[in-house]
Order: C-alpha cells, then structure tokens, then sequence
DNA sequence: GCTATAATTTAGTCTAGACTAAATTATAAG
DNA sequence: CTTATAATTTAGTCTAGACTAAATTATAGC
C-alpha cells in the first residue's frame, strides 16, 4: 500500500500537473509533453521543466524518459485522484446546492478544488450523499479512491436503431455544454440512433424523451457517453 | 466613487495585506510594519517590500510615508473589505451548511476566500440569506461594502451589576474559541457582571441563560464584546 | 542636544514556476 | 542510410514573494 501524500504538501501547480497527467493517460494518448503544455496553457519547455521535478521528488509522483513521456506512480495517480475527487465533488456542490450550470462549474471547481481541506472535503462528501457521478456524469472516486465504473461508449459508435442512455459527457467547453443542454442531451436520458455516418461522423438521434430529433456531430457525437438500456 | 478592484486582479498574498492592514486599523493600533508582519507571520522586511509596492500600484491601494506606517486608499479599503466579506460569509457557510464548530473555521476561510468567483460569493450570500454577522458575531459586508453597525464594549469595560449580551467575540485563537465555547459565551447569550477588577482585569460574571458563574482573565474579558439589553 | 534602543528599511539571496530562443533528438519519408 | 521535420529539452531570464544581515532612522531618556 503506498503511501498517499495529503494535498497540503502539493502546491496548486503541482496537483494540476499531476491531475493533467492522469486525465491524458485516462484518455488513452498518453502523456505527452506537448499534450499537457495544451491542457494546462504553458509551454512546453515549462512542462519539461515540471515533469523533471516530479520525478526527481522523494516519492517520485512520475516516471520520466527523456522525449518518450511520462507516466504517474502510484503516489502520483493516488495524489491525482485525490485531486479529481475533490474537483467532482466541488462541481457536484456547485450545480445541487448553489445551483450553478453544468457549463459553470469548472472553472470555479479548477480553483477550489486546490483550496480546500481534508475535512472540508469530508463534510463535503456527507453533505451531497457521497455521490458517485458529478454533474456531467464522471465517476467521483471514493474515500479510499476507488473509481466507480463509468460507460465507456461513445455515442457515435452506438449501432443505428439502438436506444441508450446518457450517462457522460466528455468535454469541458462550456458553449458545448450549454448547446447539449439546449438540446436536452443531459445525463439520465435515453437516446435512439436512427443514423451514423462513419465517414464525417455524423449523427441522427432522437431524444427518446421528448420526441425530438437532433443531428450531432462530431465534436457531440465523441463528447456523449452512453450505456446500452 | 472609487472604482473597485475586482479580487481576481489581486494576488492572494495583496488580499492578506490589505486585510491585514485593514484589521489592524480597525483594531484602533495602527498598521505599523511589524504589526502587520506579526499578523501574517512574515519577516518585516517582507512588509516593507510589500507595502512599498501597493503604494506604487496604479491605482495606489496603500498610502506609505517611510517609518511612519501605513494606510489604506479608498481603493484599498473597498478591496480588504471585499476580503473580509468573503471570509466572514465563507465562516457562515462552514458553520451552518458544513456542521464547522466556530473555531475551525477561521483556518479554511483564510484559505477559501481567496479561490472563490464573484458568482460564487453571491449564490453563497443568497444561500445563507444575506447573512448580517458571521458566527464570532463579526458583522459582513454587504454587496455594495457597507458594514452593519456592531457593538463596540468590551466585557472587561462593562459595569458590575450590569446585564448585557454578548453579541461578537474578537480573537481567532481556536484554544481560546473552544473554551468559550465550553463556558456556553456565544454570541446572543445573557451575562450579568458580578465584579470587575480594573488592575488585573479580572471579572466574575453570571451566564443568565445558564444560571451559572464562572471567572474570566484578561484575554477574555477583552475578546468578548457586549451590547446593553 | 546627545545617544541608546527599537523599529524599519535596504541590499542581496532564494525558490517556484513561468517564459523565449537555441540546441538536440526521434522518426518518417525518401 | 540519410535527412527533413516536429517534438522535446536545455540554457538563460523574469516575476512574485519570501528570507537574512546590515544599515538607517525615529524617539525616549538623560
Ligand atoms: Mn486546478
Ligand atoms: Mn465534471
Ligand atoms: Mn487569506
Ligand atoms: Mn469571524
């Protein structure tokens, strides 16, 4: 059982490079330099400078070979998933109690998720139910950072015909969220696939839910997770 | 009417500053360097390096003469006021939303008020009902600044005989927090001044509410403030 | 008015984490 | 096998905000 390292002894920096790392890796394109330089907005070379740190850390948080990438220990993914635990619970607390929007909540959650405490983040967790899923349907790993299983189907890969469900959307834009939100594609609802064109990536659905037809594409149609009914 | 500076423009050490300068000055002692220093738990050379700078800023937050102490400008005093707002609904928050007890709170609003939106500041003021006093009975202010009026006597000043309410307690100290806790001296309750020695500022006082009496040493007698009933 | 003392300021460093520009490396294409 | 290109790393800076040690200043007491 390695040990985990509290927050506390992480600076903001440090977390969200480790939370970039592990969300890359969790994408499956790995993590590489010039990937976490875009998601976090530094350069590259600020990015090369970080990862050096990280791995030269008493634990090392990442294994490094120079121009191969880089990869979290398991100090590092515990510390990572202690960090997205607290941001899905701050969203979570955003949209049930201060009734935010889904398209609101990541940017305030990108900074609280850095400013709270061990017991803050407890109450925090009794207070909502110790939820399993925040806003947009990412599983919130528990106490101990055990992830709940999440769907793993992209809408656009669903079969034509076949009724799904919505169970999470996999992107951050906010005029993205706002649009689906518009649309009625929210976590929960149940999706018919009349058409999917495997060359530009389109789609046709209909919102099972309110008769309604829409036409995705590829952006939406890659966001949207879903689970067979 | 002075433009007021959006926190998010303020680094979280300017915001700590300004609070700082402004507490003291409210306190009635003056912001001298290493008043402000021992606040802050910084060296004096810390402040002077820092002070130096607000008074540069455009607009200036601070007015600085060399060895003559500091003060704050309008645009100063709007931002440390919009500081303690934060903090002050932030304890509220913990208190009555989180289950905090009164002397936790002041350690994780110092680190909150600094990472919240101006969104968040006011759905958490909506939630909380517009809170007028934070739970030490340290009066918010409101969203255009302006402080509620809050009482000014302190216990130790009170005259024996005299029955009076406790309506805020001034002093962050969580040792000291939990004691008057333990004693049942909140605010809102009754107490009634059996004897007051102005040498060693001792007092012997009766918890009407309780029907209890207990002794009282300096600290106390001035961190507990009254109003008459 | 002088001087001792305490408070304050200056000067010089340090660290974290960013940057740009230049150098290096991996690798795909010929 | 060579080379062009893109990705990455290195080298050198910068800023914010802290520090210590040394110098300076205000002022209280004589
Ligand atoms: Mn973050
Ligand atoms: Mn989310
Ligand atoms: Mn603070
Ligand atoms: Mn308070």
């Amino acid at each position: 059982m390695a040990a985990t390292i509290e927050p506390q002894l992480l600076t903001e920096s440090t977390q969200d490079y480790l939370k970039a790392i592990y969300e890359l890796t969790q994408a499956g394109g790995g993590a590489a330099t010039s990937s976490i330089a875009d998601r976090l907005s530094v350069s590259p070379a600020s990015v090369t400078n970080m990862v050096q740190k990280l791995a030269e850390r008493q634990p090392p948080l990442v294994t490094y070979r120079k121009h191969y990438g880089v990869e979290l220990t398991n100090e590092g993914r515990l510390a990572a998933l202690r960090t997205v635990r607290r941001h899905r619970l701050i969203e979570q607390f955003l949209t049930h109690v201060l009734g935010y929007s889904w398209d609101e909540v990541h940017q305030e959650a990108e900074r609280l998720e850095h400013a709270i405490s061990p017991l803050f983040e407890e109450r925090l967790a009794i207070l909502l139910g110790e939820p399993r899923f925040d806003p947009h349907g990412d599983p919130i790993p528990d106490a101990n950072l055990t992830l709940p299983d999440s769907c793993a189907l992209p809408l656009y890969r669903a079969a034509p015909g076949q009724v799904v469900r919505v169970c999470r959307v996999r992107n951050d834009n906010p005029a993205l969220l706002r649009y689906l939100d518009e649309l009625g594609l929210r976590p929960g609802l149940r999706v018919r696939v009349i058409s999917s064109q495997p060359v530009d990536y389109t789609l046709q659905v209909e919102l099972v839910d309110y008769d309604k037809q829409v036409v995705l594409g590829q952006a939406l149609g890659e966001a949207v997770m879903v689970e067979a009914i």
